[in-house]
DNA sequence: TAGGCCATCTGGTCCT
DNA sequence: AGGACCAGATGGCCTA
């Protein structure tokens, strides 16, 4: 287990969540522009051939149009250094071999665009691991799509509560109580265990971190949480 | 070997 | 018209 995982979450400020935010805006307003230094071709593997067994005519090569995208040439290029389906159309006949070189050329770069689309989301799905809790090991496996999305939005859910309990408690405060008074009834449900859920124990595991972050969620989604304590 | 996860291709739709 | 987005299909890899 990850020593620094227990002091994660104490970690986390609203420095931290600013940072998230600028991430994120960085990633909306520079969508595509920082892709060639973090989308550095060949960081996924790309699949065998596909099999093209889909040959009905597309919409999209009905209209033609002409290949204008030289990025498109690029990704073809990788492709072809890694002997893809591109590679496989070419050399058995593929349905998109058969297709003029006109709409072959527009289907690459449709599916060069495609693909880029999805390293950038991949991208954006590997920032959101980076910044939410959970152990990040070499040991324990990267979190799956899916769990990574639900543990963010649990995260998130986290940490607005403790945000409400702080202004409740700044709010108590400034009504004249001193630090060392005692947390009135009210504000007891937001204890500091609320806070940070996961601070008081040293031996909690990150199953349980995952489980109590995961609150309704399927178990099935966090059974790479195996990190031992 | 089945199931989960993933990358990719593809065709369709919507938007600018 | 071109690009972004989406969902379905397909096949590869990995793990229990």
């Amino acid at each position: 287990m990850n020593p620094g995982d227990e002091n994660l979450l104490k970690a986390i400020s609203n420095d931290t969540l600013l940072d998230l935010t600028q991430r994120y805006g960085q990633s909306a307003f520079g969508f595509g522009a920082g892709h060639g230094a973090a989308g550095s071709p060949g960081r996924y593997p790309l699949t065998p051939a596909a099999d093209f067994l889909s040959s009905q005519t597309a919409k999209s090569n009905e209209s033609g149009g002409e290949q204008t995208s030289d990025d498109d040439d690029g990704f073809d290029l990788e492709s072809r250094k890694r002997g893809s389906a591109f590679d496989d159309d070419d050399k058995h006949g593929g349905p998109l071999a058969k297709k003029p070189k006109e709409q072959r050329s527009l289907r690459l770069s449709i599916n060069a665009r495609e693909r880029r689309r999805m390293h950038d989301l991949n991208d954006a799905l590997d920032g959101l691991r980076s910044v939410i809790p959970y152990a990040h090991s070499p040991s324990v496996r990267k979190l799956s799509k899916i769990a990574t999305l639900l543990l963010a939005k649990n995260y998130i859910l986290m940490q607005a509560q403790a945000l409400e309990e702080m202004r409740r408690l700044v709010s108590y405060l400034n009504q004249g109580q001193t630090i060392n008074s005692p947390i009135p009834a009210a504000l007891a449900p937001f204890g500091q265990a609320a806070v940070y859920p996961f601070s008081g124990s040293t031996l909690a595991t990150c199953a349980e971190k995952c489980s109590t972050t995961y609150s309704g969620t399927p178990s099935s989604l966090f059974k790479h949480c195996n990190d031992k304590p």
